[in-house]
DNA sequence: AATATGTTTCATTTATTTTTGAAACTACAA
DNA sequence: TTGTAGTTTCAAAAATAAATGAAACATATT
């Protein structure tokens, strides 16, 4: 393969992975394209390379911008903006998971928590639903939790974990 | 607020969060109304209480079966199957890890593995390329290998990390 | 072997999400 | 203040994903 194919080919698994995550395709492209140029590179470049409408690509980058995993680089002397992403992974996924818990995740907790606090008869459907919403409502809490001390760990701690803890 | 509109509540929100970490809307509802049924239920029931078509019912209870978190109970004396959730949520998250790390990670995996293979110049882009793909491989890797692990740990596995490692 | 009960499949329809593109906007330069 | 280079917005169009429903299929019962 060569690189031009190679390149792509990143571009469109990146893509496809993100939309089965609840990211929309181009955005997820964008990202994958930043990720693999050495420099910042401008609006154009991108509907360019990825054959996209400039609509598409300024909604995508503000999004990405405000994802916090992409940053605008200002050229003196230029008016164009050039984009470059986040290359530091752990820094990119700690962001991830920041965003997507606090859109995601808390309003879901929130429902979890009104729900499960009704007053109920002592009919059996209505215990069984306080229980088991209450056990998801601990459960996803502290799944969530997990990822918020997961980013007091940013130095490569799935590795320091695994290594430490989790070895067989 | 009372029970059946809690009970609403709760299955809506449980399927917008299953779409937007894309799985189907209405697979999610399903779970979350056989998660809430102290009772395993047919598929007439679940058409009745989700409004929605025999042929939907069907096709994503055995998506959920496939994904091995509801299964099938054959009540002696009748024909019809009546369908309950896996309730075990340790369980659960194992199962729906698996599966995701099955269908989407691990083939990621693989195009990241071979993408940054290329045979490459030494052109500045091409290096790069090949060295940002090879870190994203060894981070997602290292990402689905703890979830890996972690089905070893079934046992409440993140309050005792949490406990043991994480806590301030 | 005809009927009844229940499930699955899949072509078509419907709903949802994404993308487009042109107009509006912004800011600088002449 | 007009022109130019660039960005954003958003209604409409296109693409994609999900849902419907009726026919085919399965299996038990009379």
């Amino acid at each position: 393969m060569e690189f031009s194919q190679a390149k792509n080919k990143f571009i469109q698994t990146w893509g496809a992975l993100g939309s089965q995550w609840g990211i929309n395709k181009t955005m997820a492209q964008i990202h994958a394209l930043l990720l693999v140029s050495p420099e910042s590179i401008s609006m154009e470049d991108i509907m360019d390379e990825l054959q996209i409408s400039r609509g598409n690509a300024s909604m995508n980058l503000r999004a990405l911008i405000d994802w916090g995993i992409v940053y605008k680089d200002y050229k003196s002397g230029e008016r164009k903006e050039y984009f470059y992403a986040e290359k530091d992974l752990d820094e990119m996924a700690v962001k991830i998971s920041q965003e997507r818990s606090k859109r995601e995740i808390k309003p879901a907790l929130k429902v979890l928590k009104e729900v499960s606090s009704i007053q109920i008869s002592d009919d059996q459907a209505q215990k069984h639903f306080v229980d088991q919403t209450q056990n998801l409502y601990d459960f996803v809490s502290q799944a969530d939790n997990v990822l918020d001390k997961i980013t007091e760990y940013k130095d490569n701690w799935m590795a320091r974990m695994v290594m430490k803890f989790l070895k067989k």
